[in-house]
DNA sequence: TTCCTTGCAAAACTTTTGCATTAAA
DNA sequence: TTTAATGCAAAAGTTTTGCAAGGAA
């Protein structure tokens, strides 16, 4: 019986109740992973998560962070980003919405849809419809 | 003395004035590249550029291709996309612009400055100023 | 000569896959 | 017991690097 003393939005039972609430079997991997990454919105890398399970006494292989992280985002419940081309970044916040790049650091930032508006944009290729729009604002020390 | 008949944009004799002028020695695995990226705007990657060039009979290897491109990059010849994360795309075409994403071909199409509009942008976080706007439109099949 | 560039191969990284073992229902 | 998930290692794909050889100035 665990304590819930801290009981954050994902807390394992809550995380467990989500998986299996999208058809994923809730094992004790996904389980960890699914708390490390929902815990709160971040942006997270493969290797980091790997890192991290392994720092706090975790068994987890590579190849299931990986699988788990595709899984997860076939079901919707992260969302991966394709930002500097050098890895891919899992992102916890599915909610539509924008990203800041810091180009020092490398950090990203959400931007809610709401700070942004498109006042015109161009009518898809025929035959097509937007599936989906990804801005990224790219940003460096000032002066 | 080459045929210059179809004198392009991107004949060899002007590529290699354009390399010079950015400093960049014309060596002959340059020009071939800036030949073959710079004849029309388009997204290539390394792996088809250097299928490209050998097909054409050019000798280059994959090391020259990666590096003549970063070193075109770095010098804002081309640049470089990071659109689906499973490999860098080149852009022939360095004006501002945005692109449409065919999820279903993988296809890129540039879509002109003037065909998006922002009539809200957020600040930039304190301390920094945009270098950038990243937008890609994913579009799928209709129905 | 001197410096830069190239090619090749190997290395480095990220991500995927095959398969025997283990865990979940 | 039956099916699905995991771990490990190896493979695959992209990009970078070390270094000897070649080419330009």
């Amino acid at each position: 019986m665990e304590p819930e003393a801290l009981s954050t939005a994902s807390a394992p039972g809550r995380c467990e109740r989500r998986l299996s609430g999208c058809g994923i079997r809730p094992t004790a991997q996904r389980v960890r992973i699914a708390s490390l990454l929902l815990s709160a919105p971040q942006h997270l890398s493969a290797e980091q998560i790997l890192a991290s399970l392994r720092a706090s006494g975790a068994r987890v292989s590579k190849a299931t962070v990986y699988n788990t992280l595709k899984l997860f985002a076939s079901h919707g419940l992260i969302r991966q980003l394709s930002v500097d081309g050098s890895r891919a970044w899992f992102d916890s916040n599915v909610d539509p919405h924008y990203h800041f790049h810091d180009l020092a650091s490398g950090a990203l930032i959400d931007v809610p849809v709401p700070e942004v508006e498109f006042s015109r944009l161009p009518p898809p290729p025929p035959g097509t419809e937007v599936a989906g729009i990804d801005l990224v604002i790219r940003v460096r020390k000032k002066q």
